[in-house]
RNA sequence: GGGCGCGUAGCUCAGCGGUAGAGCACUUGCUCGACACGCAAGGGGUCGCUGGUUCAAUCCCAGCCGCGCCCA
């Protein structure tokens, strides 16, 4: 038998365990079935499970779950990425430790360090989806640094390479001075800093009395200048363009150039330009065919370009230093407080330093142009629609993609220099040699590029490559184009629009033709969860707490399109609630013998409350599937949530216990058969949202399982399932017992106290439903007995109405009639409102010759049904009067 | 500066042209043979403000106020 209450912590992970043995995840199982696929968003290796993890995965599941019942030959494709920077930064915090730099093991050395930790701390995250429940064919996993994934790297960027979509550059990049690499423009974060707007006089070339007067953020770059730009329409300086200053520190010429990047509006109008560290001005430079002059070295600390004693200064120290000598020199005009941003590295959270030198980039504009094609011809569609607007802005505005990056951990890339710096691009080395050979008609020295490529180049590839691409495997030709991408704004840029190019430009079709965007997960605050604010909620503690379930539950609850998700706790609570109600349904009906029956028809009922509540399995279902085609998981949230709690438990279980207590025979043997079949249509609904337990008392409920739950057939139901009639009734008798509980409540009827029910003119078809449902009334309204009225209401008596009878309670020795009738004035004058609303719709000529027939008519109805009810409590409360 | 989104019950949120809903919290009463992680009955809302469209606006449009995010 059942325990009175689930034990999540005794179930999840034996459940997991069994399908994971089962091998119930894995894809390929039925070779005649439409493959369903869609492709984790890898996580981070070095990474844990945060919320937003525990969403995307969330509803990843519930839709791999729904279609793998669906019958479709699902995959849904694991792993994670290597995360370059990151793990880097992990294990060179590790070595640091040990009192050791990368340097010291050599590259070598330390990626075989890596290595080791990936194999040893690697797989956390994955363990952790596990928890959660996700259904993902672990026996495909795949990392990007995988040897297959490695080689799909190669190809791509030896086939963009000469197809001319890569090439190599020397041009101002994001350099982050701490990790000593390029970064994309992505992982620059810009920070509103309040600083200071410093103000130098540069005297001018032929007249050293007269200066022009520059105002810049940063002073330390100005020994890097090669001009001074005004505006081209800026009267005060028109007559200086085309003259010269003097850059007082270098004593450099500098020359004055208009140009529309100066604003007349910003500091003095006139701006330094410093064309190799500061992006707008390096266009300048371009475009003026200025000098370049690169003033820092990779610590972001003054070079040899600079006068001797700047050299080997730090950024910051030399800010000082010039503006102390500048001050000192008399050509400090002054300093205003200025607020303005500055570009920081994500991860190492330093300043970034635009700094030029030689990468490899690119070129994203050539293969964004399908990619944008794709989504505005609706072959991928964003759901919701809102963001095709953010992925076409910034397809459309894509820059060059720098993809080098600085660091040892990472796929290497594929580059090979001569001795001449010739560069051979090849799969492998010997194919580098071999061009090499072929180039210098005998055979050089290579040295290959030290550099790797972004993390992002990798995870391009992701949709193909994990099912093995390049190679021609049977998985490409299946399951590519995946379906479905599930994921979260935030990286739409960094992940999907690069998916996309990639897809297309390899693939020749879109990787998916839905992408799904996910809200973000914040705090109950509605604050961004983040380490450094310490607001993270970690959902492995309310797995712990609530289990799996409640928190799968209770993200898909609150998943609605296009907004944010404010977790609080008390939902999770919530939720865990519903799923012990969920366990304490299952309990009963075990305990009362309603098990599944084999070959049992729901459509074969015979009993009206099982026809009823047959209807309303339909209805549910349905309601599921519409909300899961239109990615609206908190509909079928909250479908599900209602249909268990408030139909089944509340109102068809309770209905049923008069039959199930009942002697044996045919109507005990529908009931049990019929609360068998309809807990067991709740399980497979709700399998997909809440696996764990669903699945556990699937096994525990029957011993004749044809499969485990998560390989169950998804029911559709038939459109004749709902019976009108049955639902007209049984809403009725829904009606009589609520109205006959609120009656008892408002009068401080004593819980305990059993009162007869008399009716007065009641309809045939009331009187048939009195007899029928006459013993379900008697126990949910805590009745006596049921009967006619004969005469006049007794003294004392509560009357209420429903359809066209009114019901009585003599309740002489238990009730206070003033307040019975003043219950009674309150239900009058409600309806009286309600009359003169609908009145004066009605009696609004414009309404009734401009609305559309059927809301006329239905105002009509409304109006009528109101105004019966009204007549009947009116009558009673005068009958009460006399008292 | 450009763009997007959000202001609905005490809190967290659904809804979105015609009777305003849920969960949690709150109040009252219940050891009714599944469940106190429960049962039953309640209270609580000028649906941010101002205009407009419409027979009808919480819903559509415009402006404003407040909040958040993204991009410069």
């Amino acid at each position: 038998m059942l325990d009175k209450t689930y034990r999540h912590d005794q179930t999840e992970s034996r459940q997991y365990g069994a399908w994971e043995d089962a091998g119930a995840f894995a894809c390929g199982k039925s070779a005649g079935a439409r493959p369903y696929t869609i492709v984790i968003p890898p996580p981070n290796v070095t990474g844990s499970l945060h919320m937003g993890h525990a969403l995307n995965n969330t509803l990843q599941d519930i839709l791999i779950r729904w279609q793998r019942m669906r019958g479709r030959d699902v995959l849904w494709q694991p792993g994670t990425d290597h995360a370059g920077i990151a793990t880097q930064m992990v294990v060179e915090r590790q070595l640091a430790g040990e009192g050791l730099t990368r340097h010291d093991l050599g590259r070598e050395g330390f990626i075989d360090r890596v290595w080791a930790w990936k194999e040893e701390s690697g797989g956390t995250i994955t363990n952790q989806l596990r928890r959660l429940g996700a259904s993902a064919d672990w026996s495909r996993e795949r990392f990007t640094m995988d040897e297959g994934l490695s080689n799909a790297v190669r190809k791509v960027f030896v086939d963009l390479y000469k197809q001319g979509l890569i090439y190599r550059d020397k041009r101002l990049i994001n350099w982050d001075c701490k990790l000593h690499t390029a970064i994309s423009d992505l992982e620059v974060e810009q920070r509103l800093i309040k600083g200071k707007l410093w103000y130098f006089r540069y005297p001018l070339e032929d007249d050293e009395d007269r200066y022009i007067t520059v105002a810049t953020t940063r002073p330390e770059t100005m020994l890097g200048d090669t001009a001074v730009a005004v505006h081209p329409d800026d009267e005060r300086y028109r007559a200086l363009v085309g003259k010269h200053c003097i850059q007082p520190s270098t004593g450099r010429r500098l020359i004055i150039v208009a140009d529309e990047h100066a604003d007349p509006e910003q500091g003095s109008g006139a701006v330094k330009i410093t064309p190799a560290h500061d992006f707008n001005d390096f266009e300048v430079g371009r475009r003026h065919g200025l000098e370049m002059i690169n003033i820092f070295d990779r610590d972001a600390r003054l070079n040899d370009a600079v006068p001797e004693g700047f050299r080997g200064v730090d950024r910051y120290e030399a800010r000082k230093k010039i503006v102390a000598e500048m001050d000192a020199m008399g050509l400090l005009d002054r300093i205003d407080d200025h607020e303005h941003t500055v570009p920081y590295g994500d991860r190492s959270g330093v300043a970034i330093e635009p700094w030029l030198t030689d990468q490899w980039f690119a070129d994203a504009a050539k293969l964004a142009g399908p990619a944008i094609e794709a989504v505005e011809e609706g072959r991928t569609r964003f759901v919701p629609r809102q963001w095709e607007n953010t992925y076409f802005e910034w397809m459309r505005n894509i820059q060059p993609w720098c993809i080098s990056r600085q660091l040892w951990w990472g796929h290497q890339i594929p580059a090979w220099y001569g001795p001449d710096g010739h560069i051979f691009v090849e799969l492998t080395e010997e194919a580098a040699h071999a061009a090499a050979r072929e180039h210098y008609g005998e055979t050089a020295a290579l040295t290959r590029d030290a550099d790797v490529l972004d993390t992002w180049f990798s995870s391009a590839l992701w949709p193909f490559s994990t099912l093995g691409w390049p190679e021609e495997t049977p998985e490409v030709a299946r399951y590519y184009p995946t379906d479905v991408l599930v994921t979260s704004f935030d990286i739409i840029f960094f992940w999907v629009a690069r998916m996309m190019m990639m897809g297309l430009h390899f693939m020749g079709e879109a990787p998916f033709h839905t992408v799904y965007i996910h809200a973000l997960v914040r705090d109950e605050k509605g604050q961004k969860m983040s380490k450094s604010k310490g607001n993270v909620v970690d959902p492995l503690k309310l797995i712990d707490k609530y289990g799996g379930d409640a928190l799968r539950f209770t993200l898909t609850a609150m998943a609605a399109q296009g907004r944010d998700i404010k977790l609080s706790e008390s939902r999770v609570e919530g939720y865990r609630n519903f799923i012990t109600k969920l366990w304490n349904a299952a309990r009963f009906c075990e305990l009362n013998g309603c098990a599944p029956v084999p070959g049992f028809d729901p459509r074969g009922c015979r009993e009206v409350l099982n026809r009823w509540i047959v209807g309303e399995v339909a209805k549910t279902g349905r309601a599921v599937d519409a909300a899961l085609e239109a990615y609206k998981f908190n509909e079928a949230a909250t479908a599900l949530y209602h249909f268990v709690w408030g139909t089944f438990c509340d109102w068809y279980l309770e209905f049923s216990k008069p039959a199930l207590n009942g002697p044996d025979g045919a109507d005990k043997d529908e009931a049990r058969a019929t609360a068998g079949w309809v807990l067991d249509q709740i399980l497979i609904l709700l399998h997909p949202i809440a696996p764990f337990v669903t699945e556990e008392l699937w096994g525990r409920l029957s011993a004749a399982r044809e499969t485990r739950l998560i390989e169950a057939p998804w029911p559709s139901y038939a459109s004749d399932a709902v019976d009108a009639a049955a639902d007209a009734e049984i809403g009725w008798v829904v009606g009589l017992v609520s109205e006959l509980r609120s009656v008892r409540a408002e009068l401080n009827v004593p819980p305990g106290a059993r009162l007869p029910l008399m009716h007065q003119g009641a309809s045939p078809d009331t009187v048939a439903r009195l007899a029928t449902h006459g013993e379900r009334i008697r126990t949910l309204g805590r009745l006596d007995r049921i009967a006619p009225l004969d005469g006049e209401a007794p003294a004392g008596s509560a009357q209420l109405v429903v359809g066209e009878a009114t019901f009585v309670l003599p309740l002489a020795d238990v009730i206070d009639v003033r307040h019975e009738a003043a219950r009674l004035s309150r239900q009058v004058e409600k309806l009286d409102g309600e009359i003169a609303k609908i009145d004066a719709k009605l009696g609004n000529e414009n309404f009734t010759g401009r609305a559309p027939a059927h809301v006329v008519e239905e105002q009509r109805e409304r109006r009528d049904a109101t105004a019966t009810t009204r007549t009947r409590i009116a009558e009673a409360l005068r009958r009460l009067a006399p008292v």
